[in-house]
RNA sequence: GCCGAAGUGGCGGAAUUGGUAGACGCGCUAGGUUCAGGGUCUAGUGGGCGUACGCCUGUCCGGGUUCAAAUCCCGGCUUCGGCACCA
């Protein structure tokens, strides 16, 4: 019988489906595991890329349940992406029809590989419903002000009516167009998520199981900096300029004052002045510049004199105000008091205009002088310069300065974030209409409850022409007021796709739940928090945040009990693949390439470094053509065992067929055995054994304890299947058993029966053929994960390593038992050891029990 | 520039608390299989020296701590990721 992987997965794969294998039930009495992959269904096709992600989540299923844990592991989300009205109109579909389309399309091509998921629950997301509880959230938000609209400044492409995120933005041209991105004023909504942004950074040292690099990069982009806001009062005229500083120790050395080209006040300073024009055409200059520089190395600092003056708060000090190209406008208060002698770019800003230095920080020991200076002295030091406050350290100044200010009234503590308010106003077709209507005597009314959802029209056009195709569809614009039932305008942006997958977790655990608030807090209590999120580090800011903040905020509305959305995190790597190209083509996916040609013109391919598999690369490997060569499973073993999960993994061919080799080589052995095993029971209890039959049990319990701890602890699936492919090799290491020896056939049964469980959760369908081949009865997926037996696992003789001052001289097999003066008795005669002993004397010994006797000698 | 992670054979990667470096797999070499090829089985496989017992050396580089370092500390190099004129 040969291992045929095609006809066994399309046999298990139709009964998993018919009998629904993995439904998860609510009212089960077993402990709960909610499971999620990170929204990762694509697009367009899936690629070995998406495979690895969600075979580690069905592995992470399959075991868990056979654990007996009552999974909930429905698929995770990405069917209302980016390129969904592009890959819908290719498809030949309506947008409006895309998701439910592209979950069903994919479905096919997921179930091939076996994937255990709980089919039923995703569909929930593509329901006008979803649409009704999403503008729910958004009006509660708008109630309590957590949803606001306001004018803010964004890059926009006038060809493409579109607003262009920074990374879309290249060298300052449109991606898409290359037409000239400009500087325009918007109105857009946003969500107060800085409301929470001192929970979510504390939350961020409470999530002990979510990779450090993730929160890393959470706290640097929420950025959170304490300092001070000093008003410099404005000389010769009322009013004044407020800054933030994280180093109010240096105030005294301000000596200039620094203002973003692009804010408002640089115009006013300067209004009626000789030198208006030309600040006006440096700040308009700048505007546009500033986004180009961006993108180039080296930053040349600029500024204009803006013929006003201002008065250091302490000293009383007359400085020049200067607009700047460095200073960003909306960090801060968009000013920036200038210390040459203890920042860098302030420094070269002095140097470039010949500003005073006044060093006010001390360097201890050596002590600085300012016409000597190559550049700002940004370390601490003892303060110079600064009348009542010479003499301190600065890091204590820190202190006692911002104590002063606040209490003078010439400033107060205060904190900066980076993280700015969530923008999450779209000019696009697809997103939940934001549901708000404009009306010329009530200002922004809210769309009233009992008319919720606001749908999606099904009758634009979708020109791909740019611009919201909702902005020119009349009908549904052109509302009445709720309140005043004049005419009005509807909002026509759309909500960020982000805002969608904040929170469809919460949705999964009641999709069918469509009472307000369309989550049901009984089903939401059991399941939430997702126990296991896995997904890749690109979504480690954005979409995580995001999810935090939402979960945070509908805790607050009294929706879910949870605090955080996900316990445990793990990113898993990207697979690589080396990308391949032709002068003439351009980049060239695998089938295009003969040999080392290109099949269309024959050029030599030109291999390019390896990166991330993706479509536009064209370093794809289509998983339809694994399965056909070697099947499902053939193509998730190379996955689990090729590297651990959260790391990258370079694709190799060779790779595959090692994989496939291994398997069959647990089938043969298995259908081997299976006539000589066939009526006898898997070998129990503590039966005493000897030789090769002794060995064989331990390094069964052996393998079900390593590959058991391998994926509880740490997710390492390719040591816990490197454990089997050990048990398998003893197994074929063990002399062929005698038909009637029906001890050592018990032993080779137990053997065989755990290689099939501890296997089962990576290669599902092979498992189970062999196990009804077997076992007949219950399906494998029935079966719970078995326990090891400590006893048998132990060994009975182990290896001292004999060391001389940590160098490995000798061995020594000893009983398990063996106590340290026997193991001293008999190091003393070894004879490998003795030869290094020679002529030396031993001053101490080490001995570490059961592992080794470290001899230290001197001559 | 700042923050973070990583660097181990020809390759992917093991080594869970400082205690046998290189598990397992790929590749390669040799041999068996009535041996065309493929498949499969067995053995070998970090480097250097040696007929051999063996010896020396070896985890990016340089120092250090320790009886003992891939692992801890200091300095440097390289790669990757994040942030980036953040006051």
């Amino acid at each position: 019988m040969k291992y045929n992987p095609h006809e066994i997965e399309e046999k298990w794969q139709r009964r998993w489906e018919e009998e629904k294998t993995f439904k998860a039930s609510e009212d089960s009495q077993r402990e709960k595991y909610y499971l999620l992959e990170m929204f990762p269904y694509p697009s367009g096709k899936i690629h070995i890329g998406h495979v690895r992600n969600y075979t580690i989540g069905d592995v992470v299923a399959r075991y868990k349940r056979m654990k007996g844990f009552n999974v909930l592991h429905p698929m995770g989300w990405d069917a209302f992406g980016m390129p969904a009205e592009n890959a819908a109109i290719e498809r030949g579909i309506h947008p409006a029809l895309w998701t439910r389309d592209n979950i069903a399309h994919m479905r096919g091509q997921l179930k091939r590989m076996g994937f255990s998921y709980d089919w039923d629950r995703e569909l929930a997301t593509c329901e006008p419903e979803y649409y009704r509880w999403e503008q729910l959230f958004f009006l509660w938000m708008y109630e309590k002000g957590l949803a606001y609209k306001k004018g803010s400044l964004v890059n926009w492409c006038a060809q493409c009516r579109t607003v262009l995120a920074n990374e879309q933005v290249e060298a300052g041209c449109c991606w898409r167009c290359s037409r000239e991105v400009e500087q325009k004023f918007l109105d857009q909504w946003f969500y107060r998520i800085t409301d929470y942004v001192e929970e979510l950074l504390a939350w961020c040292d409470q999530l002990p199981d979510w990779p450090e690099r993730v929160l890393t990069m959470q706290k640097n982009w929420i950025g959170k900096s304490i300092g001070c806001e000093v008003a410099f009062p404005l000389f010769d005229q009322p009013g004044e300029i407020k800054v933030f500083t994280t180093r109010q120790d240096t105030i005294c050395g301000a000596t200039f004052m620094l203002v973003a080209a692009e804010h408002p006040l640089v115009l006013e300073l300067v209004a009626g002045k000789s030198c208006a024009g030309e600040v006006r055409n440096f700040a308009e200059r700048i505007k546009k510049q500033d986004r180009l520089l961006r993108t180039s190395d080296s930053y040349e600092k600029e500024g204009i004199f803006l013929e006003a003056y201002c008065k250091n708060p302490l000293t009383g000090g007359k400085i020049p105000i200067f607009a700047a190209n460095f200073v960003l406008a909306d960090y801060g208060t968009g000013c920036v008091m200038a210390v040459p002698t203890h920042d860098q770019r302030d420094f070269d800003f002095a140097r470039k205009y010949s500003l005073p230095l006044i060093v006010v920080i001390d360097r201890p020991g050596e002590p600085l002088d300012e016409a000597a200076m190559t550049e700002a002295y940004t370390e601490e030091g003892i303060l110079v310069n600064s009348g009542p406050f010479n003499g301190l350290p600065s890091t204590e100044a820190l202190e006692v300065i911002a104590d002063y200010l606040a209490s003078n009234g010439l400033g107060r503590k205060t904190i900066q974030y980076r993280l700015r308010d969530w923008g999450i106003s779209r000019q696009r077709y697809w997103g939940t209409p934001i549901p708000i209507i404009y009306c010329d005597r009530c200002g922004a009314v809210p769309v009233p409850q009992q008319d919720l959802p606001v749908e999606l029209p099904l009758d634009v056009d979708i020109t791909g022409e740019g611009g919201s195709p909702l902005a020119r569809h009349r009908a549904f614009f052109e509302v009445s007021c709720p309140k005043c039932a004049k005419p009005a305008r509807r909002e026509t942006d759309t909500m960020d796709t982000f805002v969608e997958s904040s929170w469809y977790f919460a949705r999964f655990c009641s999709p069918d739940f469509n009472d307000i608030p369309g989550l049901d807090r009984k089903r939401i209590d059991y399941w939430m928090p997702v126990d296991q999120y896995i997904g890749g580090i690109e979504h480690a800011i954005l979409h995580l945040l995001y999810s935090r903040f939402y979960t945070k905020m509908l805790r607050d509305f009294g929706v879910m009990g949870a605090d955080e959305p996900f316990r445990r995190l793990l990113t898993q790597g990207m697979v690589c693949k080396e990308t391949m190209s032709c002068p003439t083509h351009g980049y060239l996916f695998p089938e295009e390439v003969a040999g080392d040609a290109c099949s269309h013109c024959q050029e030599t391919v030109i291999i390019g470094k390896n990166e991330k598999m993706s479509k536009s690369l064209k370093n794809v490997v289509d998983p339809d053509y694994l399965i056909d060569q070697y099947g499902a499973d053939t193509a998730r073993l190379f996955c689990l065992f090729t590297a651990p999960p959260e790391k990258d993994l370079e694709w190799s061919d060779q790779g595959v067929e090692g994989s496939y080799r291994f398997l069959n080589r647990v089938w043969r052995i298995t259908i081997d055995y299976l006539e000589d095993v066939t009526g006898i029971e898997a070998h129990r209890g503590q039966a005493p054994l000897e030789g090769d039959l002794r060995v064989l049990r331990r390094k069964t319990h052996q393998t079900i304890r390593k590959v058991t701890s391998d994926i509880e602890e740490r997710f390492h699936f390719n040591t816990a299947i490197s454990a089997v492919m050990e048990l398998v090799n003893a197994l074929y290491q063990l002399p062929r058993p005698a038909k009637e020896d029906r001890i050592a056939l018990s032993v080779v049964r137990e053997a065989i029966e755990t290689v099939i469980i501890m296997m089962a959760p990576f290669v599902p369908h092979m498992t189970e053929e062999l196990w009804a081949a077997l076992c007949g009865g219950k399906p494998l997926t029935d079966i719970s994960w078995p326990d090891y037996d400590p006893d048998i696992a132990a060994v009975d003789e182990i290896t001292i390593v004999l060391q001389i001052n940590g160098k490995v001289r000798s061995r020594l097999e000893v009983p398990a038992d063996a106590d340290e003066e026997s193991i001293k008795k008999r190091a003393a005669l070894d004879d490998r050891l003795n030869r290094h002993l020679e002529g030396k004397r031993v001053v101490k010994q080490i001995y570490v029990p059961g592992k080794l006797l470290n001899l230290v000698v001197r001559d």
